[in-house]
DNA sequence: CTTATAAATGTTATATTATTACATAGTGTT
DNA sequence: AACACTATGTAATAATATAACATTTATAAG
């Protein structure tokens, strides 16, 4: 039977699939070399092994970058059709991280237009406040 | 005469405007290293005295960080009152970045609530797409 | 002015994050 | 088979950032 071309396109690598597992298990984002200690044990040694596969999994939306963190998140969105539209936000204590899906804020921000009459439709987004817990 | 209490409040370390009249005078934002190599006939040789001021220029809005590109620019908003609260254009070809201050943004942004009512004071916004020039 | 305190600086070493370069192996197409 | 394309493996190195500790300078109080 094997795998049809259509899965083939939306299915991930070894190394891809190995780095996703670990990343979407996590309930923090997690660092690239964090990423690194934890799949030695399944055979990936070096770190460009681990940001090739993160740059594939964050082009596919799979995953996102925290940029303010240098840190790795899976995409809660159903694989973000926006992949390149996100925003979070980060707890300033516990350092949570959590996803923001607002139609009406991603609306917002892609409809907006700059001094120029300029739009984007891509975008990154870092709210920094404190968590439920940590109020 | 000297400098009166009021203006010492305001006025920056020897490191600090250094550092501050480099990212000021510069058309782009600059990166730590970069920074470095420029003032190192100013007598500032190492990355932690670089490092320090840039910490302390972002704490007090005189200068933002732009996280996806981990570089400085001045801040161009008669020093930020919203020092926490930023947002920027960056090109993707010429990597040209503008500081975008618009009051319906910022006020959009702030009074933004999560699914859980939180609201958010602190945020940082960066835009993606082609600047004038490149597009 | 002296003492105390905090802020800033100087310096060395090291930690963390990310990429270059090149060799090898698999996958799909013609 | 020949080709193009993607993914992998590996070593070395580049780029970004911090830790730790000693010293100096600025500010404020007594
Ligand atoms: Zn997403
Ligand atoms: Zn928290
Ligand atoms: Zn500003
Ligand atoms: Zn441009």
């Amino acid at each position: 039977m094997g795998i049809s071309k259509i899965d083939k396109m939306h299915s991930l690598s070894k190394n891809q699939q190995i780095i996703f597992d670990l990343i979407d298990k996590s309930p923090e984002p997690l660092k690239a070399y964090t990423i690194l200690f934890n799949v030695q044990k399944r055979g990936i040694k070096a770190p460009p092994q681990v940001y090739r596969a993160l740059d594939k999994l964050v082009e596919m939306g799979k995953i996102h970058k925290i940029e303010s963190r240098n840190a790795f998140i899976a995409c809660h969105n159903s694989s973000c059709q926006v992949a390149k539209a996100t925003a979070f936000s980060i707890c300033e204590i516990c350092e949570k991280v959590t996803e923001i899906s607002s139609a009406g804020l991603s609306k917002y921000l892609t409809s907006f237009k700059d001094k120029d009459g300029m739009k984007y439709s891509k975008y990154n987004l870092e709210f920094f406040g404190l968590c439920k817990k940590c109020r």
